[in-house]
DNA sequence: GTCTATATCAGGATAGAC
DNA sequence: GTCTATCCTGATATAGAC
């Protein structure tokens, strides 16, 4: 197979792994096993640990902002593109539970590891937060679209931390009914352009 | 100086380096030079790093404990005592930019590593949770007083973790005081039985 | 571009002197 | 109870054949 494709492979395999074991229990081997790949051949592919967390930043920056640019695409309103964005968590829950969020974790082991990249990581987030402070001014909020964007992204990490440690999937359906209905009172349904849509239960 | 000092000791800066750089970062060299000893006789008091994590979570536990009980002689009301929780976030809020929430990244730091100690961690997640209930339900919400609880619990994880990603204390301040505000509104300052004393700003 | 073999090093853990 | 010396394993990283 050509050598974007293995890189590619490599990238997706450490992508994974560092979210369900983090960054420094990932060892090389562990990748390279996962792509099925010798350790040596590695190395034509990247350097360094750091080189390649530097490419998987990349990657799930770069999906992220996909994703954002494909729900702008969506015909629904910015009320109900935000909702989706809540969603993660449902749809995500077996994961979050096992994992957490893998930004936030990211993020944190960072931090800890005083990394050069934790800025790096911290921009997937900016990327979510940039997207919903658009769908808030979008909404009329304008003047603190990004208070109610960093709320929103607040709570969502709020609920990954506690469904982790608690290993409870009820925190997650709970505080997403919670955070839905604030949506609801804080911006008004009356702001939706689709209101003969069928209305989610919150 | 004694074992059982020494073992304190050792305890002590174990408690500190994991919260600052991570349980997998941190190395026994690490600790023996913070505690000033050699890495030999680190094994006279703890076989196993796993076991000193265990005497880590059982002191941070304990401690937790100790404040609770503290906070609970105070003569101030159960609201100004979640209040007193909530403001952790503020009085902390240098290392929490820098670390993070020592108990929810640890939390999460296990679950990938899927440790053995990572349902005894959460138990400090645990101690809050029982004793916020308990001062909500002194206010009268004893049906809901476990969500509301994790409610509190959850926004102050996300507010650490956005934090830490960000290294921002500004927003510390302002969901501190919207968290404030929210608890106001939900059991209102009608319950406060000393109404004569000063009002904190929300 | 992929492999095997190997250098190098750090961390966990042990043995035994004092 | 504390030390020095040492073993063992696993991880990053390199060299060179194919």
């Amino acid at each position: 197979m050509g050598a974007t494709d293995t890189r590619e492979h490599i990238v997706e395999a450490a992508d994974r792994l560092f979210y369900e074991n983090g960054y420094a229990a990932t060892s090389f081997a562990d990748i390279a096993a996962a792509v099925g790949l010798s350790r040596g051949n590695f190395y034509y592919h990247f350097k360094t640990k750091d080189e390649l967390l530097g490419a998987v930043i990349a990657r799930r920056l770069a999906s992220t902002e996909a994703m954002l640019a494909a729900w702008e695409e969506g015909a629904s309103s910015p009320v109900a593109r935000i909702r989706r964005f809540i969603d993660i968590l449902v749809m995500n829950r077996a994961k979050i539970i096992a994992y957490g969020c893998p930004v936030g974790t990211l993020c944190e082991e960072l931090a800890k590891l005083d990394h050069a990249a934790q800025d790096d990581a911290a921009a997937i987030f900016g990327a979510y937060r940039g997207w919903l402070a658009g769908e808030f001014a979008a909404l009329g909020r304008a003047a603190d679209a990004d208070s109610l964007a960093l709320h929103v992204l607040m709570r969502s990490q709020g609920i990954a931390t506690l469904a982790t440690a608690f290993h409870d999937e009820a925190i997650i359906h709970r505080e997403v009914a919670a955070l839905t209905a604030w949506l609801a009172a804080e911006v008004g349904e009356a702001s939706r352009p689709t209101p003969t849509a069928p209305q989610r239960p919150s």
